[in-house]
DNA sequence: GAATATTAGTTGTTTTTGTAACTAACAACA
DNA sequence: TGTTGTTAGTTACAAAAACAACTAATATTC
């Protein structure tokens, strides 16, 4: 072990800065056009990408606190985003899917998303790209 | 560009869980041990590695909002880690400066990061640690 | 099958953050 | 000098997050 560790080369500093960082833009992007939090545009694509959930699997998926879903849950239903669907089988289960305009926000913002993230990464070689997002990963471990 | 372009890879998302999972033990650490709040850390980490600053310098320097800054400058000298001392040829700015109790928060903090950020990036090679941090910095822009 | 435990989700209350308006000190320039 | 502008920092109020307590439904266990 080396002794030149920098305080500001701390880990949870930089990966902080960076996030704060790449989140201002897009943030800005979904809350001007479908009035979304960050936590209903998470729920929102979670959706959207992995299709009718549970609020319960959303909170493990994306690691979100149930009272964080439940509250973004009812905003997007509000914004007719998505219906709830009580199964028969087990009652407290709620069955959570897009509506028409729930899947065209998620195509909006996905899209987006994409030239967001391009455009983040510009400055980045792909060896970098891709060693990027496997150290990411294994830190959130995902 | 291809079209392979998955959600969970966004890396705003990405960063945001990396920084959200590396952060949680070392919070854990310096709120059970001084009951510091993650800015009033960051106003400590800027003072001990830069010595005496003033809250606009620190403001810029972390990319701090200068009411967080002044909110953490305050709980930071209640808990006497800090003292302020105004300056006599403007008298709108204030220097601030860590006590011998602040120095050692610091000290013991520094440490603790030190070893925290080495378990953090264990399974990294050299290789990943240096493009990661570069890559962040870049992304942050620092 | 009644008592207890668990689970999904909600609601209420307290902290923390974000935004904007404010004060006090200084600067610039007529 | 005195009006206007700028800067450092604080305070007040609104939005959001964190945490704990709650309800309702189902499981478990005796």
């Amino acid at each position: 072990m080396t002794d030149e560790f920098d305080i500001e080369d701390f880990l949870p500093y930089l990966l902080n800065q960076a996030a704060d960082s790449a989140a201002i833009e897009f943030q800005r992007y979904y809350k001007s056009r479908f009035g979304m939090l960050r936590t209903e545009w998470r729920v929102l694509f979670h959706l959207g990408r992995y299709g009718t959930m549970t609020a319960k699997e959303i909170c493990t998926r994306a690691r979100l606190h149930k009272t964080k879903v439940s509250r973004a849950v009812t905003a997007l239903e509000q914004k007719r985003f998505l219906t709830r669907q009580e199964m028969a089988r087990d009652r407290r289960h709620e069955h959570l899917k897009l509506t028409k305009a729930g899947q065209a926000a998620f195509a909006d913002l996905s899209a987006e998303a994409k030239r967001f993230d391009a455009a983040l990464t510009a400055k980045l070689n792909p060896q970098e790209r891709q060693i990027l997002r496997n150290c990411l990963r294994q830190i959130a471990n995902l």
